[in-house]
DNA sequence: AAATTGTGTATTCCGTGTATACACAATGTA
DNA sequence: TACATTGTGTATACACGGAATACACAATTT
């Protein structure tokens, strides 16, 4: 597991460690299976609060991605590579709602966002 | 000068206003000289406070989307065709790249992406 | 002068994010 | 069984941002 908070972010630490964490379950980068270190240790090496990182473990839960043992730990959920690729979809698909509706408020057309992101991406 | 608050939005007030109205501004809605309401007059209308509308007045001004008179109001700004085309597209821009950072973490590709927007642009 | 409009400031309130600390529950191990 | 480890729950406290109210000041118009 490696994450990297930035304390510049506008975006809340929990909520950093929630979207690292679970990209690289969608990635593949951690296994089914794996164990995240104890929240206690890990909120020392991030030298945040074991609450903060408790949220990040519990949204990562809400989102079936990891499942929690009380006792033993946290362990990285079972998927097959299909259901990995719809959940990823869906957490893509959701964000990019509302991005897009941004975009739409200033009159873009599909094909004007298309040319744009090719510029960028 | 037409704005919906969402008091649902997770987005502040102020920031809301600010993203309507340069919108509107931006798509040409409103014209150049048009003469926003009176801060006082905006703030009892929408039941917000004084300083809500004002901060995102500020904001505009900022963005050199409007003009401030003191004592006689606050005035969208002279632009050509070009130069409204090239504000939008920078700050659409900026907010491009915030986002699809979001979906280069999940290791998203550029067609990828594409093929996602064309499902629900 | 008076009304209108924008500016600035002080005070207050509330919710969220974060931290610290302590008690409790479940699990594993000596 | 006793102890360590790990997760859970709760109480308290602090900082910050968003927002509201209120009042005083500045510039413009009538």
């Amino acid at each position: 597991m490696n994450v990297t908070i930035s304390s510049t972010s506008e975006k809340p630490i929990y909520q950093q460690l929630y979207e690292q964490i679970s990209a690289q379950i969608l990635k593949g980068e951690l296994e089914s299976g794996y164990c995240l270190p104890p929240i206690r240790q890990a909120a020392l090496e991030l030298h945040v609060s074991v609450i903060t990182v408790k949220k990040a473990w519990e949204e990562l839960e809400r989102s079936g991605l990891i499942h929690t043992v009380t006792g033993k730990g946290c362990f990285v959920a079972e998927f097959t590579p299909d259901e990995m690729l719809r959940i990823r979809n869906e957490m893509i698909l959701k964000q990019m709602v509302t991005d897009t509706s941004y975009y739409k408020s200033f009159g873009l057309t599909l094909d004007e966002v298309v040319e744009l992101l090719k510029q960028i991406y």
